[in-house]
DNA sequence: TGTTAGTTAGCATGACTTGCAAATTAGAAA
DNA sequence: TTTCTAATTTGCAAGTCATGCTAACTAACA
């Protein structure tokens, strides 16, 4: 994603309207690296900004994805993530505490589906899933990402 | 996922009942390469089951997902699709016409997230997104796969 | 055939997002 | 600076997908 001074420009230029609004969120967006979702972005912006509405988040989140200055980052389980590094790049998600970090697949050539079947691969994504290495070592701290709950109701600990 | 029949001889073991509403779903998931939603399931298995309920269909998803006899593929978009081809493969999602197809990643070599950041990898989901050899070549096709609605709602027609 | 633990069906509830319309406001013109 | 208006923000309703809960039901076995 661009600077908070960059996108102002641009909005200028497509007649969109700067609001503190939305310039609060350029701030919080610029260089965050912990792909947010919309209810934390929501949480931070409203210490700065009391009043302001979850609505607008989702709204202003929406429209720099189109603008493509951000990219929505789908780990599956929970809410979309947001992320203002635009680069290619892939995630590792950590079971335990929830946490999204950076991979750059450098070893890894690029990926190709067997294009002999007729597919046009516009966009690939690759999540990695695991524990991090701070959640690794020491404690078996208490898992954050809620995957499936269902799926594990049956393990009734009696 | 194994047969209906092995599966019956599985669930007997763990004393779990051979219900006909699990019995329908052995059958409509043996060897279905659809990739189905809950929903899709319980349209068909209302035609041959008249009542059996959708909640029944996700909790028996649930639990042969749990018994690893299915595995749940998450497109980002929309509902989880089940799929009961365990064997190690990718998926090729369709963002015309929404049809999942199984992609066999032969050329790539393994991924790995780089473990020198310390994370310790338990798997890794590829999803690839583009047009299907159908709706690629002909017609453009009205779009079944939704993108973010929203996100799009700007481009209006006028 | 009776007994009972395991299941099902319904409906409520929850998490996450988007639709909508009234109230508000940034930005340009007067 | 005041006025004007299209763009924006809000608050709330509604939608989608999935799970929680529990009364009614039944497969399986003695
Ligand atoms: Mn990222
Ligand atoms: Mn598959
Ligand atoms: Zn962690
Ligand atoms: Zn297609």
């Amino acid at each position: 994603m661009r600077t908070p001074t960059e996108l102002a420009q641009v909005f200028r230029e497509k007649q969109l309207k700067l609001t503190p609004q939305r310039q609060l969120l350029f701030n919080l967006l610029h260089d965050n690296e912990s792909h947010p979702t919309a209810e934390s972005l929501f949480e931070i912006a409203s210490k700065q900004m009391p009043g302001i509405s979850l609505r607008t988040i989702y709204q202003t989140l929406g429209e720099l994805a189109e603008m493509k200055e951000l990219q929505l980052v789908d780990i599956g389980n929970g809410a979309t993530r947001f992320d203002p590094n635009m680069s290619e790049h892939q995630h590792f998600v950590c079971d335990s505490c929830g946490a999204i970090h950076d991979v750059d697949i450098t070893s890894a050539p690029k990926l190709r589906a067997g294009s002999a079947d007729g597919f046009a691969v516009e966009e690939i994504g690759v999540v990695f899933r695991g524990r991090c290495g701070r959640c690794n070592q020491g404690d078996q701290s208490r898992q954050t990402t809620k995957r499936s709950p269902g799926l594990q109701a049956k393990n009734k600990a009696s």
